[in-house]
DNA sequence: TTTGTATCAGACTGAACAGTCTGGTACAAG
DNA sequence: CTTGTACCAGACTGTTCAGTCTGATACAAA
């Protein structure tokens, strides 16, 4: 067995995150990864066959975490209450108070910032992203058929398209907290977003 | 007087445009530029100084058209109707259907190739992205206030981030589309929006 | 101890890049 | 017709980039 180089790996994902979710994909260079890490060249083509292959690693590594994070909200919402319709609602409070957290660690734009590079989507990092973004729309949409079956309703709603929404207005979140240079739009856009899905389940039309 | 060299200055934009949206800003080499709008290095740099300032460029002309496509919009419902809730309603119906068309020129997303780099908005441009987003949310939040004034709630709504919530759907849409490779997504994450919004100013509180 | 291999360091290379510079052309003013 | 200037073409330059290569070191198995 040799020594283990896992450390030195994480350690250069770790960096090429910040940078990329600093710069963008085609402005971090390499040079710049291994000094922020304090590698060497050899270092990342030992862990690393290519940059894109770095991209895909590190989407790889995002895309876990987020589900896991999914997983994590689900789970907390389910033992609250039985209630389809609370649940939902639970699970958008739960997004909104980690709402700053997020932003802080300013996790919810690395998809962004290799989304926009059309030289990562042709190499398969797209479809990385797509099947994060398919789980957690599966997850949301049947809660949200659940919740929308308990009430009379004159409105068609399309429920995928309603879970997708969560998804986007966490990256259209962080495209205006970049706008603006303000990182309190994230919380404020999931509290419009909350409020706007209870005023869904909550009332009837008019 | 010199003869006129706008229309290569044009051209020079429209092909860089059309380059950044699709590969980034960092990705965009000025030497393509030149290729696809058929010039040459002379012609790019007698027109700009450098190459943050075609950024800078782009995003004023792209800005201005975006505010210019509000203004109408807005007339456009000022006509219709004398109702602040119907003006609403038929303002995000008209971004609605306009969402083929914005989907098709790839426009929405220029904000977010730029907005990536934060080379550029060191430079400036995310300010000029900055003004045009407080103009779209001056005008609707207003609009909102309107509306919102003319039923009882017993929610507190946050104008301002219900009007941001426009741009964030857009923005965020486009990030959508791309994650799914499906331009379909944008229609579908308008409509999801205008239901939402007909809900909470339609309906009363249950 | 020897040998093999995973792990790294850093000099090096060819390509691509932003930006410069020289020269040339069209056109308007005098 | 001459002169000035806006406009543009394309060769050229210094730098930065992704990726290669040579070697060194640590450690495990034999």
């Amino acid at each position: 067995m040799p020594r283990d180089g896992t450390a030195t790996r994480e350690r250069i994902l770790d960096a090429a995150e910040r940078l990329v979710i600093e710069n963008g994909f085609a402005a971090t260079s390499v040079d710049r990864v291994i000094v922020e890490s304090g590698t060497s060249k050899g270092a990342f083509f030992h862990h690393f066959e290519s940059k894109l292959d770095l991209a895909k690693s590190l989407v790889d590594r995002y895309a876990a975490a987020d589900i896991a994070h999914l997983h994590d909200a689900v789970t907390r919402v389910q033992g609250a209450t039985d209630d389809p319709t609370q649940r939902v609602i639970e699970f958008v409070r739960i997004l909104e108070n980690t709402a700053d957290d997020l932003m802080a660690a300013q996790s919810s734009c690395l998809y962004v910032s290799i989304l926009t590079e059309r030289q990562l989507a042709r190499h398969g990092t797209s479809e990385q992203i797509a099947r994060a973004v398919v789980a957690w729309r599966r997850t949301l949409s049947s809660m949200l058929d659940e919740a929308l079956a308990t009430q009379p309703t004159n409105q068609q709603i399309d429920t995928d398209a309603l879970a997708d929404h969560v998804f986007v207005t966490f990256e259209g979140a962080f495209i205006l907290s970049r706008s603006m240079n303000d990182s309190r739009h994230m919380r404020a856009q999931l509290t419009v977003l909350r409020q706007l899905i209870e005023r869904l389940l909550l009332s009837h039309p008019g």
